[in-house]
DNA sequence: CGAGAGCTTGAGGTTTATCAAGTAGAGTGG
DNA sequence: CCACTCTACTTGATAAACCTCAAGCTCTCG
């Protein structure tokens, strides 16, 4: 199970022993949370970096008027708040969607290990860069794609994000999320997220039962929502070819 | 106006005379840009970090159908690209708004510096995180509010970024973004970003003329979005008191 | 002074939200 | 193990928010 980091972080930077070595010492001791709880709150001090080894997490913040908004995923091998020490206040929560196990992570072992090594400090550095341009994109898809597109977006996503720690399998992977869930991600009403994945079903893209969403067909799905897959900065994946962005010949002036 | 990131990081940490020398000594050579011209583009390795002295740039991207979708003002003291030099290529585009004064800083020269002055290195850290907290507050911006209070937040949180690096004078500042720029960042389109200003002028809460936005009735205005500036982090600013998050009572679970 | 872009407003259409109600699942306590 | 409860899922009907198209005006820039 702690082999997840290191898988992920690997389809960015190859490590050596010593670095794998490095990196387990991380987690000496692994922690169940169960589905639905929070890990860390707004206005919390952060004091430890959580990392999850297994089950799926979110970041999200409340309004005055109750509505939430999720602003990531947590997957297997991702940190939570890697890059949040220095501020001395959480601006959000972080709460877990499934029961997960967990790593909590003194800030002074990270100190520890950028000091000694470079790989990993490089490979830690990737991690934090991935998220944010994953958050940049999901901006993107929330500001500039309609509801369909938005939601078949997510699921690519998902599918390679899951693919690099080794959690899908024929196209399938665990999918603990509801569809309020998936409302308050993609700022739609649970009533059109209902529709819009029964318009996904119905085009023969995908299957969503008993928590197991299954890609119908890869290719197709990404054809439908235009997906670039560019901003996970994959490498060493069978994605991580795609580098050439073809309509991009004009921006603006220049 | 070189003072301007100085003045920024200060409303963060108190900085020795060595430790403004030392951010002077990365500003050597100022460059102009003209209005609407790219900085860096998507696909492209970056090489310098490009720090914004003096005018407007927006980080971006084009979809394929043509549309593009602001992810981040950058104004007078931020950086563009500070975290980005590990990634091998721009996963989206920055360019100018109004004529720029940006400066060009090799990756060294960020090194160096950081090797040499913890103080410095924190502050930098600290531009990265709160560039990432706005980038998640304009998620729920977008994802979570009307076009009405989107708009509004986004008047509310530059008045308190151009503030804190003094560019602010009775409430009023430099507003060079046109209405379609508007549109492409919050995800409107620009009828309807003219119509929700004529509403907030109707309101009294603002005058936008000849490129200067002048915030009415900043408490008003404020009240009218639920603008919460906890995610800038500012501390030593007449904002920073502001700590308690009042509704916040219940996440999920616990 | 001319051209292009931005601003403004009207009309009509599409997307998405809200309200409502019934069904199905999952978890809880006896 | 079963009944109960709560949440999630599903579908229909209606309403609101927002978009597109279109046209005229204004401002800025060359």
């Amino acid at each position: 199970m702690q082999d997840v980091l290191i898988r992920k972080l690997e389809g960015f930077e190859s490590l050596s022993d010593q670095d794998r070595e490095a990196l387990q010492s991380l987690m000496p001791k692994v922690r169940k949370v169960p589905a639905r709880t929070d890990l860390i709150r707004e206005g919390d001090a952060p004091e430890y970096v959580h990392l999850v080894l297994d089950g799926y997490a979110c970041r999200y913040k409340m309004l005055p008027d109750g509505q939430r908004q999720i602003m990531a995923y947590l997957v297997p091998g991702d940190f939570c708040d890697l890059n949040v020490f220095i501020l001395d206040q959480m601006d959000h929560n972080i709460g877990t969607i499934s029961a997960c196990q967990v790593v909590d992570i003194p800030r002074h072992a990270i100190d520890d290990i950028t000091a000694r090594y470079p790989h990993v400090t490089r490979a830690l550095w990737w991690c934090a860069l991935v998220d944010e341009a994953v958050l940049r994109e999901w901006l993107v898809n929330i500001g500039g794609r309609p509801a369909d597109h938005r939601i078949a977006h997510l699921f690519c996503e998902l599918l390679l994000r899951l693919e690099a720690v080794g959690r899908v399998s024929g196209n399938s992977f665990d999918f603990p999320f509801t569809q309020p869930d998936i409302a308050d991600t993609m700022g739609l009403s649970n009533v059109h997220v209902n529709r819009t994945i029964r318009e996904l079903r119905a085009l023969g893209l995908i299957t969503l039962r008993q928590r197991t969403l299954t890609i119908l067909d890869v290719e197709r799905l990404k054809a439908y929502c235009n997906y670039n897959p560019n901003y996970l900065h994959l490498r060493n994946t069978r994605w991580g070819a795609r580098r050439i962005i073809p309509w991009l010949s004009s921006g603006h002036g220049g």
